[in-house]
DNA sequence: CTGAAAGCGCTTACAG
DNA sequence: CTGAAAGCGCTTACAG
């Protein structure tokens, strides 16, 4: 390794002070415009790199955002969080906010045990992907001396903001979809005291229905998780709805399966419709009608937010939504 | 937001200097036992953080390595990387370091932009996860000053360290496979121009052919990208292999998809084989035999040398190769 | 066992 | 336009 070029360096060399080249590297006023160009000349040929450490310990600044996610949502093959996290981080980069990411087993999050990196004070703000135990929440917005942001789930009576889906709206837009097609008999798959996500995708089904004045019928309502998150089978109703909206693509897949076993045929004999536009949903024989969630919009926001809030964490944003929008494909079939 | 609370805090409270917190908190000699657990006990009641980021500015480290992914292999549905990094991310955490990911544009790439998060001085050290253009991972070479390991892929006259799968080898071993098989007729998908990887795969493949006193028949090798890493529709030979040796499950997928366009099931006309254990080895109708990498072990090596070679830059490594192994599905069949 | 001093590399008032 | 001084919150060598 070669010496350490600092500020030092270029200002003896220069025979000005540190506060010339600090001033002259960060493009302040107070630096003849001659000097300034000497300055900024020397920094590339001595490959000078400023030390982000040394300013942030002076701004009280890491620039550093964290992102939290539960072991739950990153651990198994489900690559939704993961791949929100790849475009979250483009945009902080953009920003010039530096992401880290850490991953909550389930033991920390049951033992209510703050992320290292908040511990360690390496971050500015955080932005919780994926939700977790109202314990754990709870925790966070009673103890954290920080901006949190929640990204893609709400919790009641917080005061924490938050960015989702507009899940609801999406799922009565998609169920009456359904309806247009012919479909009266329809049934929902998810566990519908799981997340916020699947109670607003469960209630904007419903409101669809209740529209077409047709009740629910809770043989239709299929659970696809324990109270942990941990998928489990799939039980089919007795009796057959003509179509099914599944919460997300991954379950949408897996009821694709349950379906053939049982000698259901999609979309000829039961229809499927879901949400997400993940890997899930074209890797299928049968391409699924879903919504797409549009990612990019709601990193973007989410982003932007958290940088304001370290900025000025006073300011409240409440709970924002990010429209989705319907792609139609091969699942979803017209009947008489 | 409350006061800060800081190591001078919690001195000025129990009347001792900073000095003696750090070292009680830090378990250094030099603090009677009592003190130590005053001391530690106050730190709780105050809820302090210790301020990581002056310490790094006093050790000069970071406790952050930095993680470089081209846009290529993060930008499309290819979750493979974005997998391997969660792994790391998990590993990273068990020794105290944290990491930051940075994606890199073509743009970028192109003209040679060093990662901002090392011009800022942010990492301690760096893993690019991925294979870049030669020029660019030269240019690291040429003028980084920071330790740096390749993961999954290697460069030729390279002094930087790698870590590998053992492509080679498994590639051979996975061959052999097809020949116990029966099959004797068997091609190759993707350009060996490439990667490094996809090179070996193919080479492993060809030492497997020899072995069985076999030519490798050009006709069967079919690329599967152009020189940028962007895939390309796939050309079938006019007279068809029995089985082919795909370069990736994704590849293979794609195989599948271009083999049923063209009339041939996969495995009653065409075997097919690939690596990667990915989702799409399973979302396939016929699930497709393929090389679990170990991910795991690959990123465990990884991680603990990167921080190895940061409190020891000298040291070399070399090329580190990990072994894949063998999952058998489907896809293949044994043919007369 | 305990502390005063120095310093990591910056930035920001203050003074000229 | 330029610089001396102070300070961000730690850790380490030195002294007692």
């Amino acid at each position: 390794m070669k010496p350490k070029v600092t500020m030092q360096t270029i200002a003896d060399k220069l025979n000005v002070s540190v506060v010339t080249v600090s001033r002259a590297l960060n493009d302040k006023d107070g630096v003849s415009e001659v000097l300034r160009q000497r300055i900024k000349q020397l920094t590339k040929e001595l490959n000078y790199r400023p030390n982000s450490i040394a300013r942030s310990l002076k701004m009280n600044r890491s620039y550093n955002v964290g992102v939290l996610i539960s072991n739950r949502y990153a651990d198994s093959e489900d690559e939704y969080y993961i791949n929100v996290y790849k475009e979250m981080v483009k945009k902080a980069t953009e920003l010039k906010y530096s992401l880290i990411l850490e991953i909550l087993s389930s033991e920390n999050e049951e033992n209510l045990k703050p992320p290292y990196m908040y511990s360690e004070s390496k971050i500015d703000g955080l932005i919780v992907l994926g939700q977790l135990t109202t314990e754990y929440l709870k925790e966070i917005e009673k103890n954290f001396d920080l901006p949190v942001l929640y990204l893609d789930f709400y919790l009641n009576d917080s005061l924490i903001d938050s960015i989702i889906i507009d899940n609801f709206y999406a799922s009565y837009q998609l169920t009456l979809s359904l309806l247009k097609k012919g479909h009266r008999e329809i049934g929902f798959v998810g566990n519908i005291y799981s997340t916020s996500s699947i109670q607003d995708r469960y209630l904007g089904y419903y409101k669809a229905l209740l529209e077409w004045n047709l009740k629910p019928n809770d043989e239709y309502l299929i659970s696809d998780r324990d109270g942990l998150g941990r998928l489990i089978d799939l039980k089919l109703p007795q009796k057959m709805p003509t179509a099914f909206v599944a919460n997300c693509d991954k379950i949408a897949h897996k009821l694709n399966q349950t379906l053939n076993e049982h000698g259901y045929i999609v979309p000829d004999d039961v229809s499927v419709v879901s949400f997400d536009n993940s890997v899930y949903s074209t890797l299928t024989p049968v391409k699924i009608t879903t919504v797409d969630n549009n990612i990019k919009e709601m990193v973007h926001t989410a982003v932007n937010i958290i940088v304001k809030k370290i900025k000025n964490p006073e300011r409240k944003y409440g709970r924002i939504l990010v429209e989705g929008k319907i792609i139609e494909r091969e699942s979803s079939k017209t009947i008489s």
